[in-house]
RNA sequence: UCCAGCGAAGCCGAAUGGUCAGGCAGCCGGCUGUUAACCGGUCAUCUCGGAGGUUCGAUUCCUCCCGCUGGAGCCA
């Protein structure tokens, strides 16, 4: 059930990197090199003690600082604008302000609603900061233990999860028999002293001294502490969003969306949001979700990319992030009917400079996983050595190589030609030790949209990442193609509707200009860095062939 | 759409052509440090997904249907 493992690392190393190695970017950032950077924060007291003038200052100065320390590929990319010789002013530093204040606390920030006059309630993820202090919780029942003269409740409260020890000495009769009886996801105010944990250093335990239960439940909770079938979690999954596991899941899906947010912000990009109604199909091959738009027919979106071209010419880089739809039948671990994508888009750039920016936003945003949700990960029981190796470059092979890996490895049957299924995808990204970057597909397989190569106009200006691990394919895209007469050859050649693309014609008519982009699923990454078997819990509440419900 | 597997109390789940083991949760009790706690006790007519068939007898074998799970195609 699990995808298999890779062992194996990469075999033509020496031939890819000579090759391949993109002009810009220095070199591949070391594992020490990471680790080392990310020290420097982790040791910095959580923000909400600090004054926000304080935060601000620091804030400011600190990329001066690190520059004397940093790493020689740090400092040239720090001198190095990204008007002046980075064509893709893509930047690797990892450290932003936000990566460094949310490093070591989960919550990350000073509330920006104050608390009430006299209150002391405390998020349980802050308890670190009041040991000693007599604190009021606000929570859920998450488990009960007892043991004679004790009760251990685990209270959770959305920040995380901490035990509060009922002790008879300490609490009336009545209260400790009350403690005794509380049933599992009982609501309940805590009130007692923050200590450190009677057996486990480094961990906090509340000793308490009053518990109010504000809401029982009605009924008894059905997800009991141990296992159950899937179909029965997904029937219940408004209360399984309740569980550590999913919490840990949830908790990396947010990481992972910020690092998007702030590897586009960081380099310059534009939000564009695209519009979820559409008039037809972008790509006209997978089947779309129809509507009645107030009579005519409407399609959910299946991407935003050609509209994001449109922006591109307007706003030079661009991105858009927001759910996508596809109505196809696929019942596998790696589909979901409504899921959600970002997708860039860069004015006069080309494949080669697409390929660099993958590369670099996926570094990006699983440094910033593992610099920041460690416990999660944890949680989540993941290996996390294969993900410490996504480094920028990516090994990068043709579509011509692959089906010749394929060929050599069990798929004797490949052919020039054919499309790869998610077995493929697996034998191609087992020959590497991070993701795999493959590109110039046959035309025939793409899209109408892809740019032709110059050399081969049989081929596609395209790429694919894949990752590793057996999670297959996660971003997706190339050069466009910005010949008028030849994407006007295109859409007649996939008898697609010329009407509906009029607009996007317009776009080859006012100024052409060379451009490209990828898309990236989030889920599959959230799936992928978290090492779970199925995409379907990657996303608070999964849409999939056979559900639309809770 | 096709292929394969599965369908038993609130949940997980063994066995079986002759009437559902065990466990979790629940309930009662025990234990000053437990941590998917543990120990003892207790509980459930669940027509063993539905319909039909074979049989003296089916939860168990066969057929169809429904549901679920995984996969193929398609895709991120």
């Amino acid at each position: 059930m699990s995808p298999p493992s890779s062992g194996r690392r990469w075999r033509s190393r020496s031939s890819w990197k000579a090759r391949t190695r993109p002009p810009a970017v220095a070199g591949r950032v070391s594992t020490r090199d990471s680790r080392s950077s990310r020290s420097t924060s982790s040791g910095t007291r959580p923000p909400s003690r600090r004054s926000s003038s304080i935060r601000t200052r620091s804030a400011r100065r600190r990329p001066r600082a690190r520059l004397a320390e940093a790493p020689a590929w740090r400092r040239d990319h720090r001198l190095r604008s990204p008007d002046r010789g980075n064509p893709t002013g893509v930047m690797t530093d990892t450290k932003t302000p936000e990566a460094t204040t949310t490093a070591s606390t989960p919550t990350g920030r000073v509330p920006t609603v104050p608390p009430l006059p006299g209150s002391n309630v405390v998020a349980i993820a802050r308890l670190a900061d009041h040991v000693g202090e007599e604190v009021t919780l606000r929570g859920w029942l998450y488990n009960k233990r007892s043991s004679g003269k004790l009760h251990f409740l685990e209270v959770r409260d959305g920040s995380g999860v901490v035990q509060a020890v009922v002790f008879k000495g300490d609490v009336s009769p009545e209260l400790f028999a009350q403690a005794d009886r509380l049933q599992q996801e009982t609501s309940l105010e805590v009130i007692g002293t923050v200590k450190e944990h009677g057996k486990i250093k480094g961990q906090y335990e509340v000793g308490v001294k009053d518990v109010k239960v504000l809401g029982a439940p009605a009924r008894e909770y059905p997800i009991s502490p141990k296992e159950h079938g899937t179909d029965f979690l997904m029937d219940n999954r408004h209360l399984w969003l309740r569980s550590k596991r999913q919490h840990a899941i949830m908790r990396v899906r947010h990481s992972i969306i910020k690092a998007v947010r702030d590897f586009f912000d960081l380099n310059d990009f534009t939000l564009i949001d695209a519009p979820i109604f559409t008039p037809n199909a972008c790509e006209g091959t997978s089947n779309l979700f129809q509507t009645d738009y107030h009579g005519d027919p409407a399609y959910l979106t299946q991407s935003g990319q050609l509209y994001m071209e449109a922006a591109a010419a307007a706003f030079g880089k661009v991105y858009c992030f927001g759910p996508t739809f596809r109505a196809e039948k696929s019942k596998t671990r790696r589909h979901l009917a409504e899921f959600w994508m970002v997708e860039p888009e860069v004015a006069f750039m080309k494949l080669e400079e697409d390929m660099v920016l993958a590369e670099h936003f996926l570094s990006y945003i699983v440094q910033r996983v593992l610099e920041t949700r460690q416990n999660e990960l944890k949680i989540l029981e993941r290996d996390t050595k294969m993900l410490e190796n996504v480094q920028a470059p990516f090994p990068r092979i043709t579509y011509h190589q692959a089906i010749e890996i394929l060929q050599q490895n069990g798929h004797p049957e490949a052919k020039v030609g054919d499309d790869f299924g998610g077995d493929e995808e697996t034998v191609i990204s087992n020959k590497f030790d991070r993701p795999v970057i493959v590109h110039r597909y046959p035309m025939n397989l793409k899209a109408f949209y892809f740019a032709r190569d110059a050399n081969d106009p049989s081929l596609a200006l395209n790429m694919d990442v894949l990752a590793p691990e057996g999670y297959g394919e996660i971003v997706g895209g190339g050069q466009r193609e910005e010949d008028l007469a030849r994407l006007e050859g295109a859409i007649t050649e996939h008898n697609l509707p010329r009407e509906a693309f009029e607009w996007y014609l317009d776009l080859r008519r006012y100024g052409t200009f060379p451009h490209a982009g990828f898309g990236l699923g989030i889920e599959r990454t959230v799936s992928w860095i978290c090492g779970l078997p199925h995409v379907r819990e990657t996303i608070p509440f999964p849409r999939m062939l056979n559900r639309l419900a809770p």
